[in-house]
DNA sequence: TAGATTGTTAATCGATTAACAATC
DNA sequence: TAGATTGTTAATCGATTAACAATC
């Protein structure tokens, strides 16, 4: 089976709305329902479902429980999520302290950068230096790291990163990153983000002033 | 013509490889080394061109300099991008002081906050009260803001933003917005990317298995 | 049983690519 | 002219939705 991108995001978000659904005490839940709650069709969630092998009751829908433990194993949650940061400027350090991962099971576990005045044991997570970087992921078994360094370091510490094993990046420099097969990144550009969006209004404006 | 993200995109992107060449002294470019440069076919860069009135010659490719006067009007660049940002807490402030829009024409020109003791006029943008915020907005006819509040001041403060005319919301916090027909949300949702590549990874792992 | 919802197949839709005539 | 590249139409591909038999 192929995993396509968009199915990841849905599974996702069928979690975050699966454990709010539990909070308020509901048991099981239709396709119906959880289509309305995503914006997509009822045939998409249970094709989503059954891609995963979850099935469920011909008339009584899903069992909240017991989809939530199926998606929680289909994202990893029953492994460690432990990540790192790479480049602890302005970015990478609101990062590192930036908590909200950890209800979700992730965590930052440390963070590396070439400025030896920022190295530091206090905090949520400890800095390093650079140097150190290669052989923590190495010890730690580290899989994903967060890329938050100058665009002009960005392609060279990605190499770095990859060399000692690292699985996935989550680049936040504003340079396209592509990654070898064993590895994969996902670029973060928020100028791209922000021209996204005033191209977006600039056309809606012309579309309105077409209309009237 | 219906634009979709995924054209916009590789417009950002079209614009950012002619930046380049044009940098390297090229006068002309085919569409066959940008769809190489973008990883696509040569087919869609010309359709993408073609939908937006871009033509070339019928065998002298495409002039790099027009290309990207052309790219620059359709991406807003010739009006003043000035954007705020809303909640100025670890991330906020570090998207206040990442200056790496500015070679793109985009200008962040003020910061907003609850916490009355950061307010400030020092910095590379001031950072006023949040009371302040639909005053500027009216007066300074600012189109887009990055929303950087925590999750529970999210959707209250998204509201407020929509009501003062905002057009355009670049939203971190970890909840998925959904904004009505006047005003485009884009969500970036780190937790989310991040799961997303332990789930890769995952599957990687296991397709591995299954071929050896 | 009657009614409702799943699981799955067929239909639709949209985006991308291939192909090729037009033409510089 | 011959060769190369555009502009555009047709073909392909993949993702989503509609439909419906199976069945609880």
């Amino acid at each position: 089976m192929t995993v396509t991108h968009d199915m990841i995001r849905r599974l996702s978000r069928y979690k975050t709305v699966l454990k709010r659904l539990k909070s308020l005490g509901f048991v099981k839940v239709f396709s119906d329902n959880l289509g309305d709650a995503l914006g997509i069709s009822a045939s998409l969630v249970r094709k989503d479902f059954a891609s995963f092998g979850i099935t469920g009751n011909k008339r009584g829908g899903y069992q909240v429980e017991a989809l939530l433990v199926k998606l929680y194993e289909i994202l990893g949650k029953n492994c460690s999520q432990q990540i790192i940061v790479v480049g602890c400027g302005k970015i990478g350090t609101a990062l590192i302290d930036y908590n909200n991962f950890k209800q979700d099971g992730i965590k930052v576990v440390a963070g590396f950068d070439v400025a030896s005045d920022i190295i530091t044991t206090e905090g949520p997570a400890p800095i390093y230096d650079i140097s150190e970087l290669e052989e923590f992921i190495r010890r730690e078994q580290i899989q994903i790291a967060i890329l938050a360094v100058p665009e002009s370091a960005a392609a060279h510490t990605a190499d770095t990163l990859i060399h000692a094993g690292i699985k996935g990046i989550l680049n936040f420099a504003p340079i396209q990153l592509k990654g070898p097969s064993n590895c994969i990144i996902r670029n973060i550009n928020i100028r791209m983000e922000i021209e996204h969006l005033f191209c977006l209004i600039h056309f809606q404006e012309k579309d309105e002033a077409i209309n009237e």
